[in-house]
DNA sequence: ATTTGTTTTAACTGTTTGGTTAAATCGAAT
DNA sequence: ATTCGATTTAACCAAACAGTTAAAACAAAT
């Protein structure tokens, strides 16, 4: 009887999951996560008592999902360079999986900055790591001197924007063609992993 | 008492920019709009029918003003080292006044991919302009080969991304310090430069 | 057969919200 | 003095919405 429970709830989680996503804390419904679960709104507060509480439920399984990645990049790399492949490559393939998912985190944490901290709590990342990742690579002379904070924003910039920036990259610079776009980001690993080496490394060779 | 009207219309749409830029669409009230503006809902809906319509010209405003600059520093620019040089500098300037600007902009395009359409009509940016000169310098041989479109994406990408994400910045890597932030958006500019420019530029001095 | 937790049904409450209405006021222009 | 558009006041409407409730149905475990 145990499964039957958790079955539900996990139908309700992803539901849930589908329709903040698309719609954000302020346009979802709770009829339309009830429907898309397949129940009543009667047992959608039955098991979740109030919109506020399946949100932050919701939150924290999506923002894991993207901590969590990153952790483990940072824990599977050993240098400079395993670091920026790894990094590119595994966030750009999760948000392409889910594309809507960037844009959902970021107006939900501007809406509700506090959120961060509850995050922060859960899922620690050591940024400190990653850092000295960055400074190792900087003192051994490998890369161009770099403030490692600009360097990780760079990297997340150029990942994540071109997927909460679709709209304007393909009514400006694709004349709405979405194949077109499709093919901008199939390009995009490749091209943001050397533009980023490019920038970093003196010698192209050492790349 | 032509002054009048368009004065009250103004002070309608500023506090109508104010209030849909930090709740979006969905979380906007009529109510908070009139009040904002110093007025009553009555006077509000006297001026704007409804809440869509209102929206509708708020957000023009505020998109042409995004749009405007982006054709200005084409059509300032004659070659690609002003073209870097000016489009990271007037957009972080000008996104550094309105910080919240991208997060509404990006989740509205999102909510309503459609609102594009109506931009590009009101404000055509010739983005072939902005093709010849990057491509201009690839076959000048003066920057590494490079598809314009990605060069562009990056350039805003790490403009625009942390103002946006701001919250995660502050909350995993400068741990809530608000000075430490305000530190690294006044160096943003100046770091985007150089590390763009040190990816397009075989030899360093050229820059 | 009874118990227990799950799920449905269906109606309902209370509040928020976008939008309307009508009458009154006010200010400037004629 | 009158006219006309701008503005206020204050009440109102209808729809949407989060959340509640009570009774019944159901399914599995005891």
């Amino acid at each position: 009887m145990v499964s039957v429970t958790e079955n539900t709830e996990q139908k309700i989680i992803d539901a849930a999951c589908k329709v903040f996503i698309l719609k954000g804390m302020d346009g979802a419904r709770m009829q339309e996560i009830a429907d898309e679960a397949g129940i009543n709104k009667a047992l959608l507060h039955y098991y979740f008592r109030s919109k506020n509480k399946l949100f932050d439920r919701v939150f924290v399984e999506i923002f894991s999902g993207i901590t969590t990645l990153l952790s483990e990049v940072v824990s599977n790399s050993t240098d400079i360079v395993e670091l920026i492949d790894n990094m590119i490559h595994n966030y750009i393939h999760l948000i392409s999986e889910r594309p809507f998912v960037p844009d959902f985190v970021l107006h939900e944490l501007n809406r509700n900055p506090q959120l961060i901290v509850e995050q922060i709590k859960l899922n620690g990342i050591d940024f400190s790591k990653f850092q000295q990742l960055i400074i190792n690579a900087v003192t051994q002379n490998k890369i161009r001197p770099i403030n490692p904070i600009h360097l990780v924003v760079n990297i997340l910039s150029m990942c994540i924007f071109p997927f909460v920036a679709k709209p304007i990259i393909m009514g400006f610079m694709l004349n709405g063609d979405e194949d077109k776009y499709q093919h901008f980001i199939d390009e995009r690993t490749e091209h943001v992993t050397t533009f980023i080496k490019n920038s970093l490394f003196i010698n192209p060779a050492e790349k």
